[in-house]
DNA sequence: AGTCCATGTAAACCATCGTTTACTTACTCG
DNA sequence: CGAGTAAGTAAACGATGGTTTACATGGACT
């Protein structure tokens, strides 16, 4: 059959790795209280049991979702002269439900347990780069001021879909969001 | 026993609001799918069958605790000369855990139908008065910029509470953000 | 070829949660 | 005082969901 084709035969890597994808998909897009252990094996074509065997856990298979997709996310060495216009470009240029970590942060912002995760996570990816260049006072607030930003709009132009934020986004609005951003780094 | 004191005999009214007061609380802190209806009616001290009873479902309740938070929290009329200042100093003055509407609906992201509800509440708060204030167009882009600069700072106070926001705010950072908000009525 | 372990599956388990039902209790009004 | 109704309670129902258990199977190595 063509299915023993697209997934060869057996393969712990492979699916593994399956689950994982399917994992972020869903996290990104419903957020973690809204899908189940089901749904992302069922996108996966496997079976739920393995979630258990490869991750040990559904909030396991969270961590390991985000994390691989923050790794992935860091833009901590752009230059300063655009920082702003950088960012937004960045920023507006991600899809929505396209495996991005940011939403899926928000989303799990519901469940105590998921909010744990995200919230290490979260400290050591933007804060702890910021406070490098910054040094530890001014870093934190400079990272703070960041996070706000970034997760702000990605948060209405992901979660809560405004039109002025997405395919309405006005050269105006663009601009007052380049220089919010351009002026943390000046 | 003081307990009759507290909460004389029966009184229906009484009830009604000791639950909203409970559910407010619950999911200002513990977000939508995260608290049961067990756990507001504990708080409440009632029995869980009365949110069915008075609420008619979970959704609804939420709905009703919701939006009695924000009817309370327009800042639609503010003077244009220190908007920025003003909505600063509300932002900030406002505790954790306080029955703040802003935190309950990001809090909220992560259920769907609970996100319908937000959703549907946000648009006829923020964006409504808005754009009564500006017209169609630029109201709607001023209102998603004022909606993500509120919902990230508020993010970063209550949800995901980083220190640079809450006690540690410096002036440099506080100026920042009344620069942000104050350039959006300019 | 035959054995053995990793891989995958099916089904049940168990806890949680929103909600409903049947029942009890207190207050009110005639 | 006594019936009737509103208020409140206890317990169970039905669904969902994460996880576990027992079992089947494919592939590698001797």
């Amino acid at each position: 059959m063509a299915e023993a084709i697209l997934r060869p035969q057996r393969d712990a890597a492979r699916t593994r790795a399956a689950i994982l994808a399917a994992a972020q998909d869903a996290f990104s897009v419903r957020g973690y209280s809204d899908t189940g252990v089901r749904d992302i094996t069922a996108a996966a074509g496997v079976n739920p049991a393995l979630v258990s065997r490869y991750f040990g856990s559904k909030e396991k298979l969270f961590e390991a979702a985000l994390s691989a997709l923050l790794d992935a996310a860091l833009i901590t060495n752009l230059p300063r002269e655009t920082f702003g216009e950088d960012v937004v470009a960045i920023l507006t240029a991600t899809q929505r439900g396209q495996r991005n970590p940011l939403p899926m942060m928000m989303l799990a912002g519901a469940d105590s347990t998921a909010r744990a995760i995200t919230d290490r996570l979260l400290k050591g990816i933007f804060l702890e780069p910021m406070t490098r260049w910054y040094g530890p006072d001014r870093g934190a607030e400079k990272a703070a001021c960041f996070t706000l930003l970034a997760s702000g709009l990605t948060l209405y132009r992901e979660l809560y879909p405004l039109d002025a934020l997405n395919a309405g986004l006005s050269e105006e609005t663009r601009r007052w969001l380049v220089a919010a951003f351009q002026s943390l780094v000046d």
